[in-house]
DNA sequence: AGTAGATCTCGGACGC
DNA sequence: TGCGTCCGAGATCTAC
C-alpha cells in the first residue's frame, strides 16, 4: 500500500535518524525478506560496520545507503522502519534489526512479510532488479507529456493497467492511480493508445498533482501506515474515489462505482470518467 | 516483443 | 472454537 507519497515521507523521516550511525550488529529473524544475497548471513557480515551515510527513494523503493553497499527495500503493504532503544520491546511482526553502536536499532516490521531488501555494491543497483526497468520519477523534468504519449501510443492496454506497470512512470499504486485518473476524467479502462494528446497532458499535470499534494500531507493512512516516526498521513481526507465506492462523487454526486480493472478493485464516477 | 494471467509472499477476515 | 478458503497489492515469472 505505501505508494510513492508514503514512501517519500518515510524516506524523510528515516534519514534524520540513521544517517550517521554505525552497524554494530544485523538481527534476522524472517530469513526470505532478505532477497541478495542468497545467504542471509553473507547479508549480516556485509552490513555489519558500515555505517549509513543516507536514505533515497526511486519509485517506491528505499535505498537505504552505507558506505560501501545500499540497502534497496521495498515495503509493499504493511512494511515499516521504526528507531528503537535496544531495550524496547517488540512484537513477532519485527524481522529485522539494525544495532547502532550509541544503543539505538533500526527495526523493520512488516505484518504480511511481503516486503523485500536487495543488498548492493554502490552504485550497480540501478543494474539489476529490481530496479533496473523502472520508469521515470513523475517529479523529473523527463516525465513529460512526450514520454506518456509514446508509451501510451504503442500499447493495446488499458491506461490504468499501464500506469501501474513501472517502467512508464514509477510511483503510482492502486490509491494515487484511481484519484489521477478521477482529476483527469478519463476512465481506468480507456485503451491508452487511444487517449488524445490534450487527455495525455491533463493526466501528467494530474498525476504530478496528485503525488505531490500528498507527499505534502504526509501521504495517506488507510490501513496501518505511519512514518518513521510514527505519524499518520492526512491526505486520506482528501481522497475523491479511493475507498469511497457507493457515495456520492464530490464533482457531480452521482454514486461512485467499483469495477476490477487488471485484477485490482478500481473506483471511479461512472458519470465524470465516460469510457466512449 | 508484448501481453494476460499465474505465482509468490502471508495474516486476517469470513463462512460453516 | 477451529478449520478451510479467499482476499489483497505489487513485483516478477511463465506461457502464449
Amino acid at each position: 500500500m505505501p505508494e510513492l507519497p508514503e514512501v517519500e515521507t518515510v524516506k524523510r523521516t528515516l534519514e534524520g535518524l540513521v544517517v550517521g550511525k554505525k552497524v554494530t550488529n544485523v538481527v534476522v529473524k524472517w530469513p526470505k525478506i532478505i532477497k541478495k544475497p542468497d545467504d542471509v548471513e553473507a547479508f549480516k557480515m556485509k552490513v555489519i560496520g558500515q555505517t549509513f551515510t543516507g536514505v533515497e527513494r526511486r519509485g517506491k523503493f528505499l535505498k537505504l545507503v552505507l558506505e560501501d553497499d545500499v540497502i534497496v527495500s521495498h515495503l509493499r503493504m504493511e512494511g515499516k522502519y521504526k528507531l528503537s532503544a535496544i531495550d524496547e520491546e517488540f512484537d513477532h511482526h519485527t524481522h529485522v534489526f539494525f544495532t547502532f553502536e550509541d544503543g539505538t536499532e533500526l527495526r523493520y516490521h512488516d505484518v504480511r512479510k511481503f516486503g523485500t531488501m536487495h543488498l548492493f555494491p554502490i552504485g550497480l543497483e540501478e543494474n539489476e532488479l529490481p530496479l533496473v526497468q523502472l520508469g521515470h520519477e513523475p517529479f523529473s523534468e523527463q516525465f513529460t507529456s512526450e514520454v506518456l504519449q509514446k508509451g501510451f501510443q504503442k500499447t493495446s492496454r488499458k491506461v490504468k493497467t499501464v500506469l501501474l506497470d513501472q517502467t512508464l512512470v514509477v510511483g503510482l499504486g492502486n490509491i494515487y492511480v484511481d484519484e489521477a485518473l478521477f482529476k483527469a476524467r478519463i476512465h481506468p479502462e480507456r485503451i491508452a493508445s487511444t487517449l488524445t494528446n490534450r487527455e495525455i497532458e491533463t493526466l501528467r499535470e494530474q498525476i504530478v498533482h496528485t503525488l505531490s499534494d500528498a507527499v505534502n500531507k504526509g501521504g495517506s493512512t488507510i490501513r496501518s501506515y505511519v512514518n518513521s516516526q510514527g505519524k499518520v498521513g492526512t491526505y486520506q481526507d482528501n481522497l475523491f474515489v479511493y475507498g469511497r465506492v457507493g457515495q456520492g462523487c464530490k464533482n457531480c454526486q452521482t454514486e461512485l462505482e467499483k469495477i476490477v480493472v487488471g485484477g485490482r478493485g478500481t473506483t471511479f464516477c461512472p458519470l465524470c470518467q465516460v469510457n466512449e
